[in-house]
DNA sequence: CAAAGAAGTAACCAGTTAGTGCGTTAAGTG
DNA sequence: CACTTAACGCACTAACTGGTTACTTCTTTG
């Protein structure tokens, strides 16, 4: 049997991804401050003892669960294959794709704030993250360099701002959900206000990179 | 003597204030989760038992130190006085207020963030917060009308989708500041960045808001 | 000036937390 | 089957943390 697929009594793989699941929940809930090793290992059904064993400690394993979400939304970006669409339609599909995530996965943001509470000092540790990086930044330039080539993208937009401010869009309505609700006095989480928060968020991104928007 | 001006010994107001002091930094620096009630008693040069006294716990401590948060910021806008200027000029101005108060006040920034991470579970229970925003929201909202009426602005903008993005592009900047540097290899707050980013966060709101951008 | 009340302090407590020492048990191997 | 290796679990601890008790000292006021 090349792989064993019944159940183990003993899995040491299958407990390390318990044990990173449930990481990821109680780190996104919770923060790396307000974590709890204890509340981990039961969410795992694990013994904590095997958190030190798999993953030396608590700031190693947060480290590494950063660089799982990193490499899951870098992974997903990847598969979108804009290239093979006209660049308005490909900026689009970012634009939504990027939504999309965020409301999808919403550990990633709370992971992400958590980071730079602390000053990104697990990520400046993180030898995985440079490469991951410098492809995404190059797809966002050629997709720009297309777009002006098919003569609908105006010309001279820096890629990174133009990345950050579509994620930027999306990821504070998001993160700020809570108290943005109860300032707004609206449900800024009901299937109607998403629909049009998406829509404002296409418009003020074609508006900002196309010729005739 | 009307005003006690000279250095007293015991000064229930000045303690009180080091207190909310010493508690916003702990608090922005860590997070509610992570703030150490002895640090801040240590910062604030007075014994733990006084925060006790005036304040009833951590969570109580937090809430006002929050709702102090957002009264400056909202003062702070007050002082604008963007009714007395052109549409145009008045949202600029907003635009370039917004920036520079997070830039100014990082803890700001901080305790929304972990407040959200708590779901705004003290916002909730606060009291002042509602009339707080109701004039912000209804400023903005002027202010794009007076914009449709001098014929600069585009008609059926929602003022909340655009107060949303204006905080959105400068608060998401320099919340991920950390990160940011680090995936874009760049130092996202050097001075040449932030007059770049200002600048593309203006470009970005005018190009959404106006008619001839 | 004496009494009362408020400001301030030190020491302490009970519960919690990250991290470990050490023994047990299952799975692979010859 | 015996033996080794690695997965797993119990029970512990040293340090920490929010909150409190019991007390002292200063300031105000009748």
């Amino acid at each position: 049997m090349a792989a064993n697929t019944q159940k183990k009594t003993r899995d040491a793989d299958a407990t390390r991804a318990r044990i990173l699941a449930a990481a990821k929940k109680e780190f996104a809930k919770s923060g790396l401050g307000g974590a709890r090793v204890d509340e981990i290992a039961d969410r795992a059904k694990a013994n904590k003892r095997m958190i030190y064993h798999y993953f030396g400690n608590k700031e190693d394993l947060f480290r590494i669960v950063l660089e799982e979400a990193y490499t899951d939304i870098r992974e997903a970006e990847q598969k979108l294959e804009l290239e093979h669409l006209p660049a308005r339609e490909a900026l689009e599909k970012l634009i939504r794709f990027t939504w999309d995530y965020y409301l999808k996965n919403p550990e990633f943001i709370t992971l992400v704030n958590s980071e730079n509470l602390h000053k990104a000092r697990h990520l400046k540790k993180s030898e995985k993250i440079d490469e991951l990086f410098r492809r995404f930044v190059g797809m966002v330039g050629g997709l720009l360099e297309r777009g002006v080539q098919e003569g609908v993208f105006r010309p001279g937009i820096d890629p990174v701002q133009l990345n950050i401010t579509i994620a930027a869009i999306g990821y504070y309505y998001l993160t700020n959900r809570f108290t943005g609700s109860i300032v707004f006095k609206r449900d800024l989480m009901a299937p109607e206000a998403l629909d049009e928060r998406l829509a404002f968020n296409i418009e003020t991104i074609m508006r900002l990179v196309c010729i005739n928007p």
